[in-house]
Parts: structure tokens; sequence; C-alpha cells
DNA sequence: GATGAATGAGATTTCATTCAT
DNA sequence: AATGAATGAAATCTCATTCAT
């Protein structure tokens, strides 16, 4: 005699507009993908979101799709980070720029695998970078042999000691950046090899 | 490069065919959990070792278990290089550890993201690890501060990076260890932050 | 013979087609279990019923949840069987429900195996055989030592005669019964062993 | 330096002859296929014997021949068993038969699924228990209209009985015994089904 | 537009049987 | 003759993606 009602965990079904789904289904593939790994399947992304799997592919058509989008807002959020750092005075920016990178990265460690991998937007915070790295340069804070592409392997290689500790030791990359930051200092024994080109770095990003 | 020897447990004799595709299979494995990560098939893995699948799980009984068996290769070989490098002197066998055992890892790249996440025989080659370190602050190679914790971050960090150019720029790691080194070094201004502790580590590890 | 309507906390709303679909798998599957035992594959019972595979497990997320789902209708209307034959006068009830519950049994034989193997409602079933009995022997159709776990032996021997001869001589089983309720009458000489326990019973149900 | 000997649990590795494999393998399969049913694997089968599945592959050319010998050691022995009981003075033959070889299965259970489903030698034993019923009938132990047929349902039903209560109630079957030899006995009301033939028989054992 | 049911290729694993040692 | 390594078909189950409702 009852109407059919909403059902159990149907209450919340409000007609959101797409711009919040969207923004849930991010939210729920960060969580995901930070706990469970890229492996994380879909089903499970839109269950936690709170949507259909049906709206999840209208919005992101592809499992890499949403990836991408990820990876997009953190290079985004990082990029602004840059900037931020250079107003940062004496050349510290940079050092700035790293721990509030890391930081970030550190939090949103969902699809750090892929972070480096992708396209647009990339090329701008490339400059930034190079300029914050002149800076340090400029007031001795680094080595006059250190390059950009230098960095790059640099916060690659912060990104793997977040990856492996981030659950158990989430400062750990901290420590980490100090021993980082003595070997960037200028000093007098320079580096035996040589740095990798630009060029290697794009391959290696460009390799998917 | 070639594969240890039976190891403690391992003596059970293996007919000559059976050794035979054990190392096939390993080879197979290691060569395509390089190329495509873990998550290359048993069955390619099968059948690049040219046997068939029901041999594969003979010797291994779960994917896991092959996986496991080439962790274990890998840190017997690492152990070996520690010790090894026991005997350099002047302080530097520290430094001749990590550049070895750096490239051993990027010759096996297969299987890195568990290099380190597997028990036996790991203690020892830590004790062996923590001797090349009191070594080097001895001969002042390195800070006082520095800690096996620090160390052990600092392979993570290299793995990281070996994995993210291991195809396009394969000696990246080296310049990279050389800023390693520079951050180990002896210097004025100390680090800022905490080692992680040992129990730390442990846990990490112990978190598959 | 028609499938029996949701049950106790069955009453998730199915979509048409998803609904249709669960008919058409359980069908498949009861014609396949009887005729090639439990061993039916899950990909063929898929292939009878017309749909995918990864419909069937949406459905039935394991092998066993689908037999468990058989054997659930199964009981149901064995259930409703006993309440029907709580109508029957003259103490006859026992013997109608014994008939009606093996015809049953003859037309759904697929996963008779397990049939008495599952909890729920089991319970409900066996306090209406308990009061067919009484009522059986209030009007001397049976004999007074006759306990409700003789019952469950009988259920069990017929079971037994009707998987074996379903396939050839699917009434075998009326004959046997006539045996059987000719043993149950009043007579002189009583049985010359213990019933077993309801204890025991039920750990054999438990015991998968 | 020191021979290699023989390795940990080889010891026993003694030269066995054939028919003392043959006895091991059946002892083991009635074993394992009394625990694990039929499902048990013939490698475990011959592990648990002691010798290498190449030798029972020797010996039974497939896992259905080792099924069979075991069941024709069964129905040797109930032959044996029908002959015994025929020495039994008053009629009492068929009785004593039938409790002997229940009791037989229930401590063979094995094979029991398949125990009636084979062919040589069973002719003989039909006869023999033929003889038992005429026997049985001359002493008014059982009713005239019992049929050879009506024995075979009741030995399948014991069947039942045996394979669903032998690891929680191994001796329940002895009561439903009790209600079938009540059943058997002579009384007013005679059954009210034909009974099967012996072609329907005949075509259920050859059924597989 | 949103939903979630349907799909089916592909993954891991088992096991009866064959065959080199 | 005995062994057990090798085989590969087949089983169960997962999951990114499509499509009817």
């Amino acid at each position: 005699m009852s109407r059919p009602g909403p059902v159990l965990g149907e209450e919340q079904h409000l007609r959101r507009d797409a711009a919040e789904n969207r923004e849930l289904l991010l939210d729920a593939a960060a969580r995901l993908f930070a706990s469970h790994g890229l492996d994380a399947s879909v089903e499970e992304i839109a269950r936690v979101a709170g949507v259909g799997i049906g709206t999840l592919y209208r919005r992101f058509p592809t499992k890499d799709a949403l990836i991408a989008a990820l990876v997009q807002d953190a290079l985004d959020t990082i990029g602004k980070l840059a900037q931020e750092a250079a107003e940062q005075p004496g050349g510290k920016g940079l050092e700035h720029f790293l721990e509030r990178s890391s930081e970030y990265q550190a939090d949103h460690s969902g699809c750090l695998p892929r972070l480096w991998n992708t396209d647009p937007g990339r090329d701008r915070i490339r400059r930034t970078i190079v300029a914050l790295l002149e800076d340090a340069k400029l007031h001795s804070r680094v080595r006059d042999e250190l390059t950009s592409t230098d960095l790059t392997l640099i916060m690659w290689s912060i990104r793997g000691v977040i990856e492996t500790t981030r659950c158990i030791a989430p400062d750990a990359w901290r420590r980490h950046l100090d021993v980082l930051l003595a070997g960037m200092r200028p000093a007098d024994d320079p580096f035996t090899h040589r740095p990798i080109t630009q060029a290697e770095v794009d391959k290696v990003i460009a390799h998917e």
C-alpha cells in the first residue's frame, strides 16, 4: 500500500549539476587512487562519488581521461605554487617551491605515477622553474652546474620517496629534501656525470 | 648479471630441464616486468619463456611467488654487492655500494616496486650497510648526522628515478646520485628535519 | 513449478531486464545442474541463459551464490508445501508433504546435493514438519517412536533415490516412498536402533 | 665434498613391486575420495600413496580406471557378503546382507556415487540377491510384492543416507535401515505404485 | 542527463594426462 | 619400471566500457 519511496541510500538523490558531479568524481578518484593505487576500479570510484557509472563515463570518456584530469589539476596547482615561490626574496624561491610542491604531492599522492607524464601547461611551469633556478644561482644558494633537468630528477626522486612512505611516514620526504638541498648547494667538488638533456626529459614524459 | 646460485633452503635438486626452465621463466619475467610493469600477464611470461603455463605454475605456485623469487634474487645480489663494497679502502665503500647497487637495479628494474618489500636476508644486508656508513663517517666522507634510514630513503629515491627514466635515459640515476652524494658530504649547515626511525622503515617494508 | 516471489530481504527493485535475466539464469542453472551435476560450468550456464558471463556474475557474485539461490528457492517452496500439507485432515498431512516435496525435488534435482545444507528459514520448516508428525501420530498413521530426525533421514533417502534415477526412471522414488511409508506405520516390533539426535542433524547440515 | 646422498623424504625409496604399488594407490584413493569426494586430485593420491604420478598412470590409465578399480573391489566384497548371507537360516539372509553391505559401504564411502554404476560380476550378485529375497518371502519375513528392483532402490537410498551422514553420524544408516526393514515386512495395505523394471535399473547403471 | 545492467576479453589458477629423464 | 616435469584446456572471476531504460 505504501508508495514506492526512495530506497536506502537513495535519499540524497539530489539533481546535481554536471560541475558538482565532476568534483565528486575527481575527489573520489583521488581518494581511491591514493589508497588502492591506479588499479582502483571505476565502478568503485563511481560508488564512492555517489553517482552511477554511466555518469562517470559521461564526464570522462575513459579511465585514462579521469586520471589525466587529476594530473591536470595537480599540474595547475603546482604551476601556481611555482609562481608564488617566485615572490620569495634572496634566491630562496626554488627551495620554497620544492617544499611546497612536495607537500602538495604528499597530500595528493593518488596519481603520482603519471604526474609528470602529461602535456599542456607544462612548458609554462618549466619556464617558471628555470627562473627560480637562475635566481637561486644568482644568490649562490645552489651550484652553478645545477641544471633544470637536475631539478626534474630531484622531483621524480621525491615522488618516489613519497609513494613509498606515504602511508607510514608521511613526512619522510622532508628529511630527504634536506639531503637533496644540501647536495644542491655550492661546493668545491663538481658533479662527475653530465646532466640529462631536456630532450631526454621530454621523451620520458611523452613515453606515456 | 648472472643469477646467484642456490641460497638458503633452496637446495632442492631440480632436474636439469626443470632448472633450465626456472631460469627461462625468471628471465622472461624480468624482461616483461621491466617493459610492461608488474601487470605483465603470466601467460605472456610463459610464452616468452617458451614453456607451458602449467610449467610456470609448477615452479611458482602463484604470480606473487614468481615476483618474490625475482626479488629474492635481487636482494641476494645486493647483499653480495654490499659485502664486496666493504673491501673498498678509505671509507669509500658506501659510495661504491650505492653506485653498484643502483647499477644492478637499473639493469633489473622489473620488480623494483617491491624490491624492498620482502624479508629474509634483509637484516644481514642492513647490518653490512650500517658498517659501510660507519666506515664512511670514520673517513669523513659523509656527515655524522647521516643515519642508515637516510640511506634507505636515498635508495628509494634512486629507485624512483630509475623507474621513471629507465627506458629513455638509463643513466640518469648517475647524475642524481652525484647530487645525493654531495648532499651526504660533511657540511656546516645541518639537516633541519629528524631522520625517520628504523621502526618506520620496517613498517613501510612490511606494508606489502 | 513457478519460482516463488521475492522473499525476506530480497525485495531490492530489480530492473525488468535484470529480473528477467535472473530468472533465465536460475532456470538455465537448474537445467544444467540437473543434467550435468554441480560441475556444470558457469560459462555454459550463461550461454544457455543467453546472457554474458558478466551478467551472471553481476547477479550472483560466485558460483556458490548461484547454487545458494537455487537452494533458497527450493527451500521456500518446500516450506510452502509443508504449510499446505498442514491443512490435510485425518493426520494425512505428513504423507502428503513427503509426496509433494519429493515431487518438487524430482523436478528440481539440480542442486539436491546441497539442498539441505543451508540455513535461513529451515527452522520454520522444521517446526511445521514436527507439527505434521505429531498430527500423524495423533491419528495413528505413524509409529509413536518415529522422530523428526527419522523424517530427515527419510528425506535424505528419497533424495538419494531421486539423484540416482532421475534421468531414467523419474518416478522411481514413488515406489520407494511406498516402502518408507509402510515402514513408518504403527507396528508391533519396534525399531532396534536409537534415532539420531537433532544436534547431529544440525551438524550434518552445517558440515557444508 | 659429501656424496650426494638421499635427499629428505627419499629415504624410503624402496624398490616396490607392482602389486604393492597397486594396493598403496587404491588405499590412498579410497582415503582421499572418502575425505574429499571424487574431486580429489590424482596428484594428491599419488603423493599419499608415496609413488610418482607416472606410476599411478602406469597402473591405471585414467582416473576413471582407478575409480572403477575401487568400485570393482567393493562389488567383489559385496558379492562375497551376499554369498555369506545366503547361509543365514530362517529367511534372515536378506536382512543380514543389507546390514553387512551397508556396513561395508559406510566404511568405504569413497566412490559410492558410482558404486552401482559399473558392470562385471554384477549379474552374479543380482542372482544371489534374488535368491535371498525368495528365501525371505518363503519365511514370510518380507512382503510377496517386494521385488529385487525394490531392493536396488533400497540400497541406493541407504547409499544416499550414508553419503550425507558419514562424517557426523556414521551409524545413522542403521536407524534408517530399521525403517526400511519395517517397510519390507508383510502387511495388509499393499504398495500403491508399480516397482521399476529391471530394464530401468540396468539403464540407470549403464548411464555412467 | 543519469542510471546501472550487460558485455566479453582477459587474468589467474587447477588438474588430468603425456613424455623425457 | 619409475619418476615427476611439462602440458594446455578449462574453470572461476574481474573490470573497463557500452547501451537500454
